[in-house]
DNA sequence: TACACAAAATTATAAGATAAATCAGGGCCA
DNA sequence: TGGCCCTGATTTATCTTATAATTTTGTGTA
């Protein structure tokens, strides 16, 4: 699950109940209302409620006396929140949250990139060749060279110093194990070497726009990708 | 505050605890216990258990059976969490967070505008032409233009067709309240027409690199902006 | 028709009891 | 001495039962 020290009944119900909201299972009926979740999970009034209060802190939810718990619309949901992404992920794959997912990291990354060219420390610089090399060293083992990929993008954005972009860091792991899974059935392709070779060069160069249109390119690269792997209906 | 309908007593204290703990009032000693908070906000068990459950759902807490509650470290604080930016905007003025929020917005909108370029609609267009005639027929009413200007600016992120970018609504509006407040003291400035008249036509052109670059301008401008008003020292 | 009022349903709050987890200390054994 | 286990204490976790508050829906009356 997602705590930190195991699991609980809360935090199990949480999870149970964000994925399926996620995933469009309240979407025409209405939610359960408090008498009822205790019942079908067996709950106490205690967790159901800890449960939906949670959810509701992530936009998920919205209770009112006598009108009962509602889903809220998509609209409102704290789509950013570490949870949400992860639930987003694990519900079958479409192509259009990935699109949309990518296209946060084309808007982050590169700008991410650039900072980090400016304000990296040797730390963090050696994060990063740590990332790339492990993409060397791995390239035939493909959930290492996939955790290596992601070392390295995470790294850039801590690199960046600012927090708010480190933050993303969930939503790029969620959207990195997407990618690899349909880049692996369009043609056998593998993670660019080379192209993630000159963003860190350029960080290291200190180079503020060469290392931003590097990692524009990586990106866009990964954008085309979706499109060639199953056209859009939308 | 921040419920739909009106306020209780949990919403009333996950405010109060929410900006406390974002203020750094509990930075050196530990977090009151469960029943030291009943007794200092007067509240029951649930009240005082459902805020701090949805404080822990927004990352600036976590509990666990004897070692109490405790204050996260900030790299765990769901920072786009609409309330936590709240929270971080309401705290006193720091030039740091106006600068990182800023960032974010240097990599979010720009590339927000040029999707726009490519998916625009007409309502949206339209939505982002009011925002702009309202900052040109109001320039004298700061407090209108200002509400124009983000209109024009969430406008943008909406016409991206992209629910993550949408998603930033709050952060920008809390970001071009700072920013305001900080041009403002500078000399007088305002926001600059014709920047923003530059993003809509590129947009309405379809011209996706032109509306990247405009919007580009109008953040860099701000960027710097925060620069010369008070030298950072870090 | 319009207004006031009553009834019902559901969440909000309160309060007490028990369970579980984990840290600190002490005692036991090698 | 050093390590291991047991016990106790503390704090959150969970369960349970009441009561209050809110709001929709209907119902009756002017």
């Amino acid at each position: 699950m997602r705590t930190p020290h195991g699991v609980s009944l809360t935090y199990g119900l949480l999870e149970t109940l964000g994925q399926s909201i996620v995933s469009g299972a309240y979407d025409g009926r209405g939610f359960p209302t408090e008498a009822e979740l205790c019942t079908q999970f067996s709950a106490s009034r205690t967790v159901a409620r800890e449960a939906v209060k949670m959810l509701t802190a992530k936009g998920l939810l919205s209770a009112r006396p006598r009108q009962g718990t509602k889903v809220e619309p998509v609209s409102r949901w704290n789509l950013l929140d570490p949870d949400v992404t992860r639930w987003l992920m694990e519900r079958p794959f479409s192509n259009t949250i990935y699109r949309e997912f990518t296209e946060v990291r084309l808007a982050i990354e590169p700008v991410a990139a650039s900072l980090a060219a400016t304000r990296a420390n040797r730390k963090d610089i050696q994060a990063i060749r740590d990332g790339l090399n492990g993409m060397r060293d791995n390239a035939s083992e493909h959930e290492q060279a996939l955790q290596a990929d992601i070392e390295f993008h995470v790294a850039i954005l801590r690199a960046s110093g600012n927090p708010f972009f480190w933050q993303l860091r969930e939503l790029i792991n969620t959207a990195l194990r997407i990618s690899i899974s349909i880049t692996n059935k369009v043609a056998g392709h593998t993670a660019s070497i080379p192209a993630h070779e000159a963003v860190l060069l350029a960080i290291e160069a200190g180079d503020a726009e060469g290392a931003q249109l590097a990692m524009q390119a990586i990106l866009r690269e990964s954008l085309d990708l979706i499109g060639t792997y199953q056209p859009e209906l939308a």
